[in-house]
RNA sequence: GGAGGGAUGGCAGAGCGGCCGAAUGCGAGGCUCUUGAAAAGCCUUGAGACGCAAGUCUCCGUGGGUUCAAAUCCCACUCCCUCCGCCA
C-alpha cells in the first residue's frame, strides 16, 4: 500500500505520478478524502475516550475515598458515554473499510526515471547481450516441444493425463537438466545470497500482505481443508518471514535466495504462448529477494539485475534487458526490468525474469521495518527477481542446443551439473 | 487425533478489576569516576495514530463479551511447549 501521507501532504505531485501508471484520478481523490474523514473520526473517538477514561478514574478515586453516592452518580453518566463511543467506533470502521477498499486499488508509485508509456509497446530495450541474427541464418530451429518430445525428455500428453493442461512431465535427461539448472543457479549466487528452504504453503495473512492475494484477483491455489495457499513464487515466504518485525539496521541488506516450486492458476491466460513449457501452472524457480535501507535500493536494484543477468550470461543464452514503461509496471513495483531470452524455435523473446524494485509498498502492508541507527524506525525497501525460472530457461537451452542428429548440447557451465555434454534421451 | 501447560517490552520475567504502558533483571545508549579500561554509581531506553506544541488516544497472541473501568474475569479462535497416538 502507498503512504497516505503523500496524498495529504503533496496531492498534486503524487496524483500526477500515479496517473502515469494509468490510475484513475478519481480513485486518488477518493483515497485522499476518505483518509481525511478517517482522521476526523479518529479524533472524535479519541476525545470521547479521553472523557470516559478520565471519568472512570474519578469513579475509582471516589470509591477508594469511600464517597459511594458520588461515585454511583458519576457511573450512571458514564454508561451513556460508552454508547457514544460505540457509535463513533462504528462510523470509524465504516470509513476505514471504504478507505481500505480504495487503497487496495492504488498501485505503487512509479519511479520518476521510468519512461512514460501505456502498454508493452512503450517498453524500452536497455541492452541486448549475446544476440546476433546472423547466428541463426541458414539453419532451421524447431520449438522445444518438438525437440524434447522426440527425445522423450518432455511428455506433454502424460502431463495432461495427470493434471490437465499447462503441467509438465520431464523424463530422463530432461528431468536431470531441470535439477542441474536449479543446482547451478543456487551455486552461482551463493556468495551474495543466503539460501533458504521455505514452506510451499502459507497462510492467507502472509500471501495477502505480500500483495499476491487481493480482493480482485487470485492467481494462487488454495488448500481445501486448511487456511493455506500454495505459493505463486518464492518471494512470498521469503518476504513473509519478516512480517511485523523491526530489523536492526546493521542486519541490512538481507539478501535471500530460495529454490521453490511455484503454482499459478493463470485463469484466463490459456491459449496464446502456452505450447510446451512456455507457461505452466506448476514450475520450478530459484528466486532472489532482498530487504534493504531506502537509500540503498537503487544500487541494490542494479546489482540484483546484474546477478540475474549473470545466470543467462554464464549459460551462454542471448537475452535482452527491457525496462517497463510506467503504464506497464506491475502493481507493487516502482521500477521493473524484464530479462527476455531469445528462443529460436519460436523466434520470440520470452520473459525469464522480472527484476522489481518494490520500494516500501510491500513493507508497509507487511509491517517490515528497521531500527535506524540514529533512532526511530522506518520501512525497508524490498526487491525481487528470478535468479532462474526453469521452464523457459530449460526450453531455451533445448532450442539453442538442438543438433542435426536430434540430440541437445548442454551449455558448458551446466555440464558438471547435468553430468553429460549431450542429452540424448 | 487425545491430554495438559503457556502466549506480557530487544531478551528473560512479575503482575489483588482502578494508583499498570506495565515491577525486576539482562541487554543497549548517555553521564560521573579513571591516564585508559574494567568495576561501581547515576540517568535514559517499546511501537503506532493525531497535534506546531503541551498533550491525547491505541496496542499485554487474535476476535468477541461482562463492567463506570480489563494485561487481570467470561467465551471462541490461533500459535507455541510437554506427554500419548499416527507417520516420511
Amino acid at each position: 500500500m502507498i503512504d497516505l501521507k503523500l496524498l495529504s501532504d503533496d496531492f498534486e505531485a503524487t496524483a500526477a505520478r500515479l496517473v502515469r501508471k494509468r490510475v484513475p484520478i478519481e480513485l486518488v481523490r477518493s483515497a485522499r478524502d476518505l483518509a481525511e474523514s478517517r482522521r476526523q473520526v479518529v479524533r472524535e473517538v479519541d476525545d470521547a475516550r479521553q472523557e470516559m477514561n478520565a471519568g472512570s478514574q474519578s469513579v475509582g478515586r471516589l470509591m477508594r475515598e469511600g464517597r459511594r453516592e458520588e461515585a454511583d452518580a458519576l457511573r450512571a453518566g458514564l454508561a451513556d458515554s460508552r454508547g457514544r463511543i460505540e457509535a463513533l467506533e462504528a462510523r470509524r470502521r465504516e470509513v476505514e473499510e471504504a478507505l481500505d477498499d480504495v487503497v487496495a486499488r492504488i498501485p505503487n508509485i512509479p519511479d520518476d526515471v521510468v519512461p512514460d508509456g501505456t502498454s508493452e509497446d512503450d517498453n524500452r530495450v536497455v541492452r541486448t547481450h549475446g544476440y546476433d541474427p546472423a547466428d541463426y541464418e541458414g539453419r532451421s530451429y524447431e520449438p522445444h516441444w518438438e525437440v524434447a518430445g522426440r527425445l522423450g525428455i518432455y511428455d506433454g500428453e502424460r502431463a495432461a493425463k495427470l493434471s490437465g493442461g499447462m503441467f509438465s512431465v520431464l523424463r530422463g535427461g530432461g528431468a536431470r537438466l531441470l535439477r542441474g539448472l536449479v543446482d547451478f543457479a543456487l551455486d552461482l549466487h551463493k556468495d551474495r545470497y543466503l539460501e533458504i528452504a521455505p514452506p510451499h504453503a502459507v497462510r492467507s495473512d502472509v500471501i495477502t500482505r505480500t500483495g499476491h492475494l487481493t480482493k480482485f484477483e487470485s492467481q494462487a491455489y488454495k488448500l481445501r481443508d486448511d487456511d493455506l495457499w500454495l505459493i505463486p513464487t518464492g518471494e512470498v515466504p521469503l518476504m513473509g518471514m519478516h512480517q511485523d518485525e523491526i530489523l536492526p539496521e546493521a542486519d541490512l541488506p538481507l539478501r535471500y535466495m530460495a529454490y521453490t516450486v511455484c503454482w499459478r492458476r493463470e485463469a484466463g491466460a490459456a491459449g496464446k504462448d502456452t505450447r510446451g513449457m512456455q507457461r505452466l501452472h506448476e514450475f520450478h524457480k530459484v528466486e532472489l529477494a532482498e530487504l534493504c535501507r531506502p537509500e540503498d535500493s537503487d544500487a541494490e536494484l542494479a546489482a540484483l539485475l546484474g546477478d540475474c543477468e549473470r545466470s543467462l550470461q554464464t549459460l551462454g543464452l542471448p537475452y535482452r534487458v527491457v525496462e517497463l514503461c510506467a503504464g506497464d509496471l506491475t502493481f507493487s513495483a516502482s521500477r521493473v526490468f524484464d530479462l527476455e531470452v531469445y528462443s529460436p524455435g519460436v523466434d520470440r523473446w520470452l520473459e525469464v525474469s522480472s527484476v522489481s524494485l518494490v520500494t516500501d509498498f510491500q513493507a508497509r502492508r507487511g509491517a517490515i521495518r528497521y531500527r535506524k541507527e540514529g533512532g526511530g524506525t522506518a520501512f525497508v525497501h524490498t526487491l525481487n527477481g528470478s535468479g532462474l525460472a526453469t521452464p523457459r530457461v530449460w526450453s531455451a537451452i533445448v532450442e539453442h542446443g538442438q543438433q542435426p542428429d536430434g540430440t541437445v548440447r548442454v551449455p558448458a557451465a551446466l555440464v558438471p551439473y547435468v553430468g553429460t555434454e549431450v542429452i540424448a534421451g
